[in-house]
DNA sequence: GTGGTCTAGACCACC
DNA sequence: GTGGTCTAGACCACG
């Protein structure tokens, strides 16, 4: 999978590879279990520094989309919490974009749909 | 309306502030045309910087949702492009919240009736 | 509350001043609340870097120990949850203590003794 | 007695094994005297490295819980010094379980009943 | 080889 | 002024 910095964007690199990664298992381009490139290896491929992909992996570690293995570097974690929930902060941010989505004339049904369209299991086999 | 600032979240003040006063817009509790307070009063008030009140009302202006002449100081704006569209932050914010329900367990209708069920016109009156 | 770092030890240096952080809490030391010293000048007054104080600061703030506030820096937190519960790996930690307890001549009564004479609260006022 | 390892663990491989084995000797699965499968039976019985396994035998060795001899491998120790104190770390370890607790809210006599309960001589004959 | 830690020094957003 | 982020390069424990 290919790893895309916005290097103009106010979100921190760090982050930006993060929510890649967790895009990625989400649409399936990442598996349960598939082996993440090292460290080094994606600072090299990025151009940045390795700390800063160290800084990545560590909140996907903390966060439990990774685990890290002393053996064989990281790897998509095999089985993720099915609880139906989000975090405090996603909880926050879709209350203000759901305030913005009204502001600009979505009705609950059009937003709903809307989210709908965005939602999609995308598998790439 | 009331402004109330969490000293401890990671959210910068200026936006925590921006984020209230739309939120605000959305359930009906500011109305369109309404006046806001000065800069200074509302910093007064809050208890801050009124270098920080003076940011969040320049992002407002610039996303468009209040506007500013010299005599009257800040009004909510009148009109809102009904366009029913999001700005491009919202939309990324919206696909990473989305990755997350995926793989948390929520299935697309799970999900959409989840936003369904945040979404309401609340209108103070 | 002077903080002091093993050289020698194995247990890496952000660590230990997270360690001694949470023993400065327990007992008294560090009131909730208190003011911490910013990250350059623990940093400085240790002598080490400051990117290893702003790691532990993290850490620490990820645990719920400290607040870090734009304005005012870090700050220990004024109320902890009152939960009596132990992390995982504290409780495993316990295990392997008790274990070795054991091992070494410890009766059930004569250790919880032990542990009783060291849990003590130290207010340093 | 069965070793088994937690891949995802951020406790080396070498001291899970050290962990067990302690565990073992504590709750009486591994008798005074009783001889340990070879570094390499170990190794090839769990899937990993023999130097992994190596090392966790000197460690060990080191702390007095087995001896090894050229002819017959390791063997559990015959008689432990029942001394009834806990090694420098161990100590440390427990000073801030016990800082952790505190801050938790446990009180003196619930921790020590908590750790009551969790210390059993559990004899596997 | 891996991830984890640390350094010295820099820049940034926020207030 | 603060904490947060990033860099370039180093060393270490682990396996």
């Amino acid at each position: 999978m290919v790893i895309c910095i916005d290097e103009v964007s106010e979100i921190p690199i760090y982050k930006q590879i993060r929510n890649q990664i967790v895009l990625g298992i989400s649409d399936g381009r990442l598996q349960p279990g598939e082996q993440l490139p090292t460290v080094r290896a994606l600072a090299e491929e990025i151009g940045i520094n390795s700390m800063t992909v160290n800084k990545a992996y560590a909140l996907l570690k903390q966060e439990g989309y990774i685990v890290t293995d002393r053996r064989n570097g990281a790897r998509i974690r095999n089985e993720f919490d099915q609880g139906k929930y989000l975090s405090q902060a996603s909880l926050d941010n879709l209350q203000q974009i759901i305030s913005e989505a009204n502001i600009r004339g979505f009705s609950k049904e059009e937003f709903s749909n809307y989210v709908k369209s965005i939602f999609r299991r995308q598998i790439y086999v």
